[in-house]
Order: structure tokens, then sequence, then C-alpha cells
DNA sequence: TTGATTTGTAAGATAATCTAACATAGTAAT
DNA sequence: ATTACTATGTTAGATTATCTTACAAATCAA
């Protein structure tokens, strides 16, 4: 019935991605410095996220608590 | 491989709505004010969407797009 | 014309997010 | 053990987003 929203549409601002991560701002922003992430920015410099950046910061969360390294994570997502 | 939202979460700011929905913060704010509406708060007393209060919004666009005023759409919306 | 409906706009307050900087715990290397 | 690096916390100050309330204006109905 309904159009919904493409996994590659930013729609998420940052409150709810740490919601839904479980990251704090502070590692999502580190992470984005690293090149992990690159979440879209709006007019007004805010970061807005799509789902496809969710999720890979999900992955990123999993690695992280699986004791995995930075260095490891990039290598490991280096690809799509 | 991703889980992904439920239609009933509420996971969207304004800003977003406003682009998605194509309407004012202003019209929002009256459809909620008139019981169109109910979305959620967050602690800081914010409005968040569920993609079903979007839904419901385009909805309620595509109704005002056609002329129908605020009592129409009540009664149209009535239900679920 | 009068009154109600719907939306715009402005003001002032509060919340959310940004960058930059410094602090710190943990890890690895020397 | 000391040093250096990694990853995250915390703070400060600035900027952006959103909130409520009020008043204005346009539209529609009576």
């Amino acid at each position: 019935m309904n159009k919904d929203i493409p996994d590659d549409v930013a729609t998420f601002p940052m409150s709810v991605v740490k919601e839904l991560t479980q990251l704090t701002g502070r590692q999502i922003r580190y992470y984005e410095e690293q090149g992990l992430v690159k979440p879209a920015r709006n007019e007004g410099n805010r970061r807005v996220f799509s789902l496809n950046d969710i999720n890979r910061l999900k992955k990123i969360k999993s690695l992280i608590d699986q004791g995995i390294n930075i260095a490891g994570i990039k290598a490991m997502l280096k690809d799509k």
C-alpha cells in the first residue's frame, strides 16, 4: 500500500542512530573520521544516516564487541 | 541480512517528514492539533514520526490537494 | 459582510548537534 | 617500565532545529 524508504536514502538523525546502534556519538564520529562510514549531511551540516549506514554501524559495533580493532574492521569492510 | 525498522517505530524527525510529505511544519502541527496524526515525542519534547505517521500524512496531503477540508479528512480517516 | 478554517510568520525558549580540544584507560612497542 | 598509539569520554562554545504561543492573512462558508 505504501512506498517505503530505500536503504540508501538518508533520513535518520544522530539521536536515533545512537539508539538503534547502541553506539555513542563520539564513536560514530570517530568511525566516520576513520572512513568506516560516510553519513550524508543536511543543509545545516547535521549528519543524516541511511539504513545502509545504520546496518554498517551495527556491523562495526558487533566487531568492536568481539574485540576487533579499527584496523581489522577497516580490512574486513574494505569492500561493500 | 538486515532487520529493518517496523512501520510503527518512531524514528523520523520533523525535517525529514517535511521533505517526505511535502507539507510545512505548520501544517503538520495543525493536523496533529486536529487529531489527524499523533506523532511520538522524544525526551526533549521533539516530535518523532513513524512510517505509519508519514504514510498517514501523505494520505492527508493527497486529500488536501484534492480540495477536501479537515472535517472531510477526519471523517475519512476516522478508522485506522 | 461576518465568522470560521487553514496556513504563514515571527519571537523567544529549549534541545540537538557540530567541531575542536584536552583527558584517560587500554594496548603495543621499545 | 617507559613511551607511543588507539579508542573513547568529556567539556566548551557555536550553530541549527524544533517547540509553543501569538498574531496576521488568505480562503471558504453562511
